[in-house]
RNA sequence: GGGCACUUGGCGCAGUUGGUAGCGCGACUGUUUUACACACAGUAGGUCGGGGGUUCGAAUCCCUCAGUGCCCACCA
């Protein structure tokens, strides 16, 4: 007779559990299976995480609830884990942790430093997600910047080369002064700002009249390529072709007809244009062919000796100069402050500065149209999700800048003709190469040299991770999982890494990476604020873990419908804590009247009987329903109303009459109870297991594995609905009416202030029309003597 | 400035084709009934953001206003 101990101990069966998962290889991809394949391309998270919160529990866990569901579905189920080591943003967190920067650290010490952290990285979130109980196949691992992905990415760069794709090119381009690299478009953060705007006065040379400018970059003065008016506006008509000379510099000028680029209706109608202000100011340079721009502003953001008096001075303090002397010069008219939107660099906060330097571009604003074409063969969950990607596309105003002034990363495959500067390319069979340390095999084609420059700079993270669904399949070694089934991830990387493989995906292989996108929303603190490191309003994991376990934290996790923010919330928790006690305790109950339990035999069910079927089917045809739609949370409100309310609130008071006296009810009564007890508590289980596979797990290997015969809950098949609706309408009805009775008394009971265990003597059945073949049912149910009509 | 979403009992949310407002938490009143007091039974609490319209009938469709959130955009 099967017999559960009193309690169940979180911690200690948790971990058995991930040891006995870990040790039968249940979560292992089968190579060798011919069943349908469900791959994943999870987000490898980045190791340099300092601050594991919430957050990270809720978004995993939302997309491996699909996950378990789709292996209990019958697919081979491709499940593997990356760790993103690469790149910027672990280079920020070492130069912080360490207190180094690239003027204080060699190339190889800081490489070594950023791959110890990131070994650290991988080591923390692998317990965490093993402690979570995320069912990753372990031996399918890959960091992004070990050889492997070394490897996709530099093919990725040849490949794109051979196909046109990419180029290199000298123009001012978006630039970190703080991290001294070139970004991309997608690397930036707009930051609303109480700014300033100056207006300045300037002379024009032949007629001795003023006119005054606005602009929020006085400091570029000392760069000012030229200034325009509109062709149509009448003030100024007279003044194109004159000359006008710059306060200050001196510096005289042509004024320009400007007709894009110049609003009469805004602030004066003039504007200055230098280099460069801002992304207008380029595009004025295009339509300007005779502007010579400038360039006064380095690399690390200080002025050089083309500014003049200003040089050696950071832009903020060029700024407070200039206007200060064009203050004393008479030529400033006002300040207005006014409300502005700045660029910033996403990864530090630093403004960004527009600075011409040479970088390779993958060309994608040729090909917005296929983009959006391509964006729009995903099956999005949520489908308003699609808008966010569509925006972004539309809104490209840049090419791909994939070259970063970096040390940490994966380095260009390629060399450079020290002759003829020609592009020299490694064979693909010699990848990963590292062009600082290896060289060509053969001279070059063009002249013959053998001498040969490397390229230095290392590429955007982002051309590593939107491989991801290639380094995939290059870990898995199998073709069938790419294009991968399901791509989960946050809202916030739709612009980056979402659109990023999209692109890839398209360029190389005319081909979308991922058939299904699952986007998830963010986590926010009990009061609805964004969690952030600043507000030191996160929970770390591992404390909810070991008081509550894994279980209940992943059921809190199901509480937000998909896409959608959720709070943490320490009392979902408890009610997820609360919903594994009572899977032990019904379970416990279950089994403790199992003994001599046949499934076989034939035996006619009761109207409860057939009535707790009728909901559990009904129950388990729409969770599935809702987990094929991703709508986990749904999945788990059916399943607990279910399980609460008719199960174990009903149902099992309903039959406990019969399975506390088999001799008077008969055996065919308690036979029936018990096969029903045992097809509702092994769904039960099932339904559960997704969400919660720790508790599943332990009640499945106690009992019913044995019957069911799959090595684990999680690997068993998902129950089926045998039965939808088998009882008929009228039966049915007769079976509401009597538990409608089973209400009233329990009523009566609350009211009277007496135990439901009571005994009461009578009650009367107002219900002229409810057969008396219930009566005995609902004495027994409801713990009367005598009903009477 | 453009776009998208949201606004339902104290709090957090469901309400898929329009037809008498639901759930969880919390509150309150009770009950230790041989699975569970991490439970059970019961009670109270909302004119579904404001206004207008379509309809026999709207939380659900349309218009408008307001508030909140997010995405995009350096109107110099």
């Amino acid at each position: 007779m099967p017999e559960l101990p009193k309690k169940y101990n979180i911690g200690e069966r948790e971990k058995h559990w991930q040891d006995f998962w870990a040790k039968e290889d249940v979560f292992a991809f089968d190579e060798k299976s011919d069943k349908p394949i469900y791959s994943v391309d999870t987000p490898p998270p980045y190791v340099s995480a300092d601050h594991l919160h919430t957050g990270h529990i809720m978004s995993y866990s939302q997309a491996e609830f699909v996950v378990r569901y789709k292996r209990m579905r019958g697919f081979n189920v491709y499940y593997p884990m990356g760790f993103d080591d690469n790149g910027l943003p672990t280079e920020r967190f070492v130069e912080k942790k360490h207190k180094v920067n690239k003027k204080t650290i060699s190339r190889p010490d800081f490489i070594k430093l950023c791959l110890e952290e990131t070994k650290k990285g991988a080591e923390t979130y692998r317990k965490l997600w093993t402690d979570l109980g995320i069912s990753v196949d372990w031996s399918k691992t890959y960091s992004t910047i070990n050889d492997l992905c070394q490897r996709r990415s530099q093919w990725s760069f040849i490949d794109l080369y051979k196909k046109g794709k990419i180029q290199r090119a000298k123009k001012p381009i978006l630039w970190c002064t703080t991290c001294q690299t070139a970004i991309a478009q997608a690397d930036l953060d707009a930051e609303e700002r109480k700014g300033k705007i100056a207006h300045i006065k300037v002379k024009v040379k032949d007629t001795k009249e003023d006119l005054i400018f606005a602009t929020t970059r006085p400091e570029l003065l000392p760069a000012c390529m030229g200034i325009s008016v509109n062709p149509d506006d009448k003030r100024y008509q007279h003044l194109i072709g004159k000359t006008v000379v710059l306060p200050l510099t001196g510096q005289e000028l042509e004024l320009t007809a400007d007709k894009e680029g110049v609003d009469p209706e805004f602030g004066s109608g003039v504007v200055y244009f230098c280099s460069y202000g801002g992304g207008e100011c380029i595009e004025w340079m295009s339509r300007h062919p005779e502007a010579k721009p400038t360039h006064i502003l380095d690399p690390g953001g200080k002025f050089n000796k083309l500014a003049g008096n200003y040089a050696g001075l950071s832009v903020g303090e060029a700024r407070k100069k200039i206007l200060a002397d064009l203050d004393k010069a008479g030529a400033l008219v006002k300040i207005e402050s006014l409300k502005n939107v700045t660029h910033v660099h996403e990864r530090c906060g630093t403004d960004v500065e527009y600075i011409p330097t040479e970088q390779w571009f993958i060309k994608l604003l040729d090909d917005k149209d296929k983009l959006l074409e391509f964006g729009a063969k995903l099956n999005w969950h949520p489908a308003d999700m699609a808008k966010k990607y569509v925006d972004w596309v539309e809104s490209l105003k840049w090419d791909w800048c994939i070259s970063r002034q970096r040390y940490y990363g994966v380095p260009f495959p390629l060399w450079y003709c020290k002759e003829c500067q020609e592009v020299i390319l490694p064979e693909e069979d010699k990848l990963p190469v590292d062009p600082s340390t290896d060289t060509p095999d053969k001279p070059c084609p063009k002249c013959g040299s053998k001498e040969f420059t490397p390229e230095l700079d290392v590429m955007d993270t982002w051309m590593t991770s939107s491989m991801t669904p290639y380094i995939i399949r290059d870990v898995a070694q199998d073709d069938r999982v790419f294009p991968n089934t399901l791509r989960p991830q946050a809202f916030e990387i739709i612009r980056t890494w979402l659109f990023y493989s999209v692109a890839k995906a398209y360029l190389h292989d005319d081909s979308i990476p991922f058939k299904d996108v699952m986007i998830s929303g963010h986590g926010l603190d009990e009061h609805g604020r964004k969690i952030s490191k600043s507000l030191g309003n996160y929970v770390e994991p591992s404390a909810i873990l070991e008081e509550y376990g894994a279980d209940a934290i992943r059921y809190w996790a199901t509480g937000a419908s998909l896409g959608a923010n959720m709070r943490y919330s320490e009392e979902e928790i408890k009610k997820g804590k609360k919903t594994v006690n009572k899977l032990w305790n019904a379970t416990k109950f279950c089994l403790s009247h199992f003994e001599d339990l046949d499934l076989d035999k034939k035996v006619e069910l009761e109207p409860a009987d057939q009535w707790v079927l009728d909901e559990l089917y009904n129950t388990i045809v729409n969770a599935t329903k809702d987990f094929d739609n991703y709508e986990y949370s749904k999945a788990r409100n059916n399943t607990d109303a279910f399980f609460w309310q008719t199960f174990t609130d009903n149902y099992l008071e309903f039959i406990k009459y019969r399975l506390y006296n088999q001799e008077e009810v008969g055996e065919e009564s308690f036979v029936a109870a018990q096969q029903t007890l045992y097809v509702c508590i092994s769904a039960i289980l099932k339904l559960y297991a997704p969400i919660m596979p720790f508790i599943t797990e332990e009640l499945y290997q106690a009992y019913f594995k044995d019957i069911d015969g799959a090595t684990s809950i999680h690997v068993s098949a998902w129950p089926e609905a045998k039965g939808e609706w088998s009882m008929d309408e009228n039966k049915r009805q007769e079976f509401i009416d009597a538990l409608d009775v089973i209400w009233k008394i329990r009523k009566y009971k609350s009211d009277q202030q007496i135990s439901l265990g009571k005994e009461i003597d009578e009650f009367a059945v107002k219900n002229k029309d409810l057969p008396e073949k219930y009566f005995k049912f609902i004495e027994k149910a409801a713990r009367v003597k005598k009903l009477i009509k």
